[in-house]
DNA sequence: TCTTTAATTGGAAAAATTCTAAAGGGCTTG
DNA sequence: CAAGCCCTTTAGAATTTTTCCAATTAAAGA
């Protein structure tokens, strides 16, 4: 794909989220949804987008992935103590985490199912419900 | 009940776990598992012994909280980037995040169900599964 | 195009956690 | 019960992760 048509892409996704379309969001969004889906940190974003002769903060990348957030074009992932990671799957699914490598990995929606939901605190509404399995290299 | 009481259940279950029953091991050990349940962060636990007159450190609280869930005293539970939360409930059981609150709160194990498990990744086995429900402050 | 207005950016600061090297304290052995 | 081994604690600094806010930049209207 070309370049010009993956700015394309990434500048209609901006549009229709309401986001600025500015030079950093572009380039980030470019890295993020380009190819298959991805788990990303923000560090690792930002070395990235280094390493792509993009300058951008790396306050900007935290920024920039927050707003996708909550732009509902990404999910946030907390797994580890002092580490989000960032999905760019926002269909129903789940996650495998390997706790010795700290690496996640999709399992889809229609493979895990839970049952049984308890009923909610009061005053209080679902949000989402996150199922982590945690995972270690085998003996 | 008495404080000699108190503090010779905790020398117990740190004799248990193989850890040196230090002054500053049994000051925490008392908070944590005199009374109910809690979740509690490094930083809070640290106040509150504070406020025992028990002078520790805040890299002691860390390192006592992280042998504590070692020897499986404890569970740690992450739900928010930059911020971990440790569990003195060890039972098999799950959790209720408030998003607008940063509250967590116990669910028993028998109320989810979590089925359909899918098959493990290559290498890799079952450490634990967890499940959180997200919820926030009804409209 | 120019101006106004509001969103965006990134350096600096804050917050959370870990590291380090020296001092302290349990526990075993003699 | 003294000596010594070695695990622990500690304070401070370093590191890592995340957030704040003043300067900048983009979008919209004239």
């Amino acid at each position: 794909m070309s370049d010009t048509r993956a700015y394309a892409r990434t500048l209609e996704r901006l549009k229709k989220a309401g986001l600025r379309p500015t030079r950093q969001r572009l380039a980030l969004g470019k890295l993020l949804f380009e190819g298959g889906h991805r788990h990303v940190t923000a560090e690792q974003l930002h070395s990235e987008a280094a390493k792509n002769q993009a300058r951008v903060s790396l306050a900007t990348v935290y920024n920039t992935l927050h707003q996708f957030t909550e732009a509902g074009l990404m999910r946030e992932v907390v797994v580890e103590a002092g580490r989000s990671y960032f999905d760019t799957n926002i269909d129903d699914h789940h996650h495998f985490f390997h706790v010795d490598t700290g690496e996640l990995q999709d399992i889809s929606g229609s493979d895990v199912m839970v049952t049984a939901m308890p009923s909610m605190p009061m005053g209080t509404a679902l949000d989402r419900v996150d199922v982590i399995i945690r995972v270690r290299s085998a003996a």
